[in-house]
DNA sequence: CCTTGTAATTGACCGTGGTCATTAATTGCT
DNA sequence: AGCAATTAATGACCACGGTCAATTACAAGG
């Protein structure tokens, strides 16, 4: 005896999602409560949770549209031809990315890796990883050839590097497509 | 008019921190409550935040210094001689670090970043990235050599990549070291 | 040993995400 | 239309992290 979707449903949704757009365009994705939302759309709390699993649930929606926007814009487009010219074409996904560290968070949860930050005790662990790796990687007999995937795989990981160590209060000097640069020079083109 | 720290406070940190590191131990790291440190600890919860700034900070010294313990058993040994002893060498490491998804986190949020998990929206945006991106790679002119210090930020950033991967519920049937091994021996030894 | 200033502690209180038994609205069936 | 079955919506309630004005313990100077 299943029933139909209610069309009561779909507008209640919609109507939950445009008001959360709303707030998130008024103050940003952090400042967002559930309450407000709710509020917005004119229904109950309980409504929200019976739509969205949980708050993360609606971010994921938000965020991943915005994120679709992006790569809309970006797929159509000629391949670049060189480091620079991909790094450029990549910029305004990595920076909507990175508009907020909240956003960058919920990314990273709903995505799953991560680097180097604050400079707490992991922070420091990190740092010195860092440098036992180094200083083994400094005598080791390294480095040839790989799939494309492979390849698109290693951009993500440079990218969510280098994306977080722009939240790092010691480096986030450096622009965001100044960090990824070299990375991705090694990487796409090892040994020129 | 200065005053030197009290031995008192040092001892109710301590005691803090062991009762801490007592629930943690007997039920894992996200069962961790607050309220039940400051009962164990025989303290106010106020206390709590007169001490660690928030619950964070202190999940930031616990795991951070059991990453620490990690990286003392791995500092001495012999630099490894291939990808294979690298990687044998970091899995403890990257064992303790993927022991708890919600760990995992901790470590992302006080590091800096992220790959691709469960599969909502956003998840389903990193794999469209990773095609279109495929894509690009496919065609273009890319390839040779780098610091020490970038490719251990490298190492850092598959390892990530690696163990994000491994949350996410269509990869985790593949184990971590394979794969990581892939990712090092493309970034180590590229064109091998 | 009191006094006085500072550091440490307390616990009632708050904000916000999330739950759930109850109630209301819909739909399908006859 | 009337009835039963199902789905949606409600809001009081809870859990838990975090705050802060008030209180207590401590140390130094007289």
């Amino acid at each position: 005896m299943k029933q139909a979707v209610q069309k009561r449903t779909l507008e209640t949704r919609a109507r939950l999602v445009a008001a959360a757009k709303g707030l998130v365009a008024a103050q940003g994705y952090v400042a967002l409560r559930v309450e407000d939302v709710v509020a917005k759309a004119g229904v109950a709390k309980g409504t929200f949770f019976a739509h969205f699993p949980d708050k993360d649930a609606l971010m994921d929606l938000l965020i991943g549209a915005e994120i679709d926007r992006h790569l809309d814009a970006i797929a159509d487009l000629p391949a670049p031809r060189d480091v620079d010219e991909f790094v450029t074409v990549l910029m305004p996904l990595l920076r909507f990315m990175t508009c907020e560290r909240y956003v960058f968070d919920v990314i990273l949860r709903h995505s799953g890796a991560a680097l180097a930050e604050e400079i707490g005790p992991i922070a420091t662990t990190f740092v010195r990883q860092a440098e036992v790796v180094a200083a083994w990687l400094d005598q080791g007999p390294f480095r040839r050839d790989v799939t494309p995937d492979l390849l698109a795989e290693g951009v993500q990981a440079f990218a969510t590097q280098a994306m977080a160590l722009h939240f790092c209060a010691l480096h986030n000097a450096v622009p965001l497509d100044q960090r990824l640069r070299p990375y991705l020079s090694a990487w796409l083109q090892p040994g020129i």
